[in-house]
DNA sequence: GTACTTAGTACGCTTTACCATACTAGACGG
DNA sequence: CCGTCTAGTATGGTAAAGCGTACTAAGTAC
């Protein structure tokens, strides 16, 4: 009993869903488009001031590759891009918050047992 | 409006958690632990036979120094380390199930989104 | 003709993640 | 004295993620 477990169902569907929204910017990306709705490719950048260019295409090509997103080009000068979630995108708006409310719920645990430490000479030499 | 938004409220909530739970082996242990219990170094290596030894202690020792997992030695030769889910950790398996939930809704939506392709000539050049 | 606009691409670099292999301690069984 | 057991550490490497800077196209405004 017990044997390799590393491919199994519930490690799969964990680890697809990593696939999608793991990385430094993409969940910025997702929580920006799915808050504020549609944004041209300029707007991003500017709310995310220390994204370079060359990452935040590379990251909104993989968001659209997996179906997240949707590019809208307008054949204009100087050019128009619109990125925006699509109806599959928005799905991912539960799991997001619920990522976001245990972060939250992890970071006031540290803050309390950094608290009990000081308090404590638990850690001390 | 829609000034720099890269560390709002949301974003770090996510980020904390994808610290927490990212990389390609965190997800697996803590399936193992929250699954399956207690168990021993050598179970969790035999349990996931593609992980390196170094890896998996690097993994363990991230995770214990998080707070989701307990490491207990016993002072015994040979050498004998338990590891298990901390009450913290255990409210890491809502997140865990809902993403993994995702992640399959994910994995379906890509694969009626193949099918399609293949019916229709969309991709074609 | 020069400068400005937007949405990129191209290049090379650094940093992080991950991997492979070899080694250790200390008791026990033979 | 030799090999076996466990839970690691050490070292050095490759691969991937991310960063910084410079460059492009094509039209408008001056």
């Amino acid at each position: 009993m017990s044997e390799d477990v590393s491919n199994s169902f519930l490690i799969n569907g964990v680890t697809a869903t990593l696939q999608v929204i793991g990385g430094k910017w993409k969940p910025i990306i997702l929580y920006i488009l799915l808050n504020e709705g549609t944004k041209r490719f300029g707007e991003l950048r500017r709310m995310i001031p220390t994204i370079t260019q060359g990452m935040l295409t590379s990251q909104l090509r993989e968001l659209e590759r997996d179906g997240m997103i949707i590019r809208r080009v307008y054949q204009e000068i100087p050019p128009k891009v619109e990125y925006f979630i699509s109806e599959h995108g928005q799905t991912l708006s539960t799991v997001l918050n619920d990522m976001c409310g245990w972060g939250f719920h992890h970071i006031e645990h540290k803050k309390s047992k950094e608290e009990q430490g000081q308090l404590s000479n638990y850690s001390q030499p």
